[in-house]
DNA sequence: GCCAACGTTGGC
DNA sequence: GCCAACGTTGGC
C-alpha cells in the first residue's frame, strides 16, 4: 500500500463536491512526475485531499478507486488518469503553515515542490497528517 | 497582483 | 545537447 497527496483549487473541484459526488475522474494531470506518480497508484491506496490557491490546507481523505488508465481529456500525449473517491474530512484542516513548520513534514513535496500536484507520502508522513487532522483512517 | 520556482520549448 | 526565453503554478 502507497500513501498520496494531490492538489487541488477548491473553486474548480473541492473535497466537498468530491463528498457529493462519491467519485471523480482524477485527469488533465500534464506534468511527467505527477503521471509517473498517479501510475504508480493501486486501487485501495489512500489519498490526502489538499485545496492550493485557497484554503491552503489538507481537508479530507480519497481513496484509488480505479487505477490508471489513459487520460480521455489528453488530444495528444502519453497521459494518465485516477478515479478517485472520498473516504472522510479531516475533522480538523491542516494548514501548509503548520505543515511547514512541523520537523517531521519538511520533506513532502509540498514543501519541497509546491508546484508539483500528486505526490507520495510516506508511511510516517501520512500518519502525522492524520493525526494533525484529529482523523483516524 | 506580484514574483519565485520550475518545466517546456526551440534556436543554435 | 545546451541554454535562453517563455509559460504556468501557487504561495504570499
Amino acid at each position: 500500500m502507497n500513501y498520496w497527496l494531490v492538489k487541488s483549487e477548491p473553486f474548480v473541484f473541492s473535497f466537498d463536491q468530491l463528498m457529493s459526488d462519491g467519485k471523480t475522474r482524477w485527469d488533465g494531470v500534464r506534468n511527467y512526475q505527477a503521471r509517473n506518480f498517479l501510475r504508480a497508484m493501486d486501487v485501495g491506496d489512500p489519498v490526502l485531499f489538499y485545496h492550493s490557491n485557497e484554503g491552503l490546507e489538507v481537508v479530507g481523505i480519497a481513496k484509488v478507486l480505479q487505477a490508471n488508465y489513459p487520460d480521455p481529456t489528453a488530444e495528444k500525449g502519453d497521459w494518465s488518469a485516477v478515479d478517485l473517491g472520498p473516504v472522510k474530512p479531516f475533522k480538523r484542516p491542516v494548514s501548509l503553515v503548520e505543515i511547514k513548520s512541523n520537523e517531521g513534514l519538511q520533506n513532502i513535496g509540498l514543501v519541497r515542490n509546491g508546484r508539483l500536484s500528486v505526490m507520495p507520502l510516506t508511511f510516517d508522513e501520512f500518519h502525522l497528517l492524520l493525526s494533525l487532522g484529529e482523523t483516524e483512517l
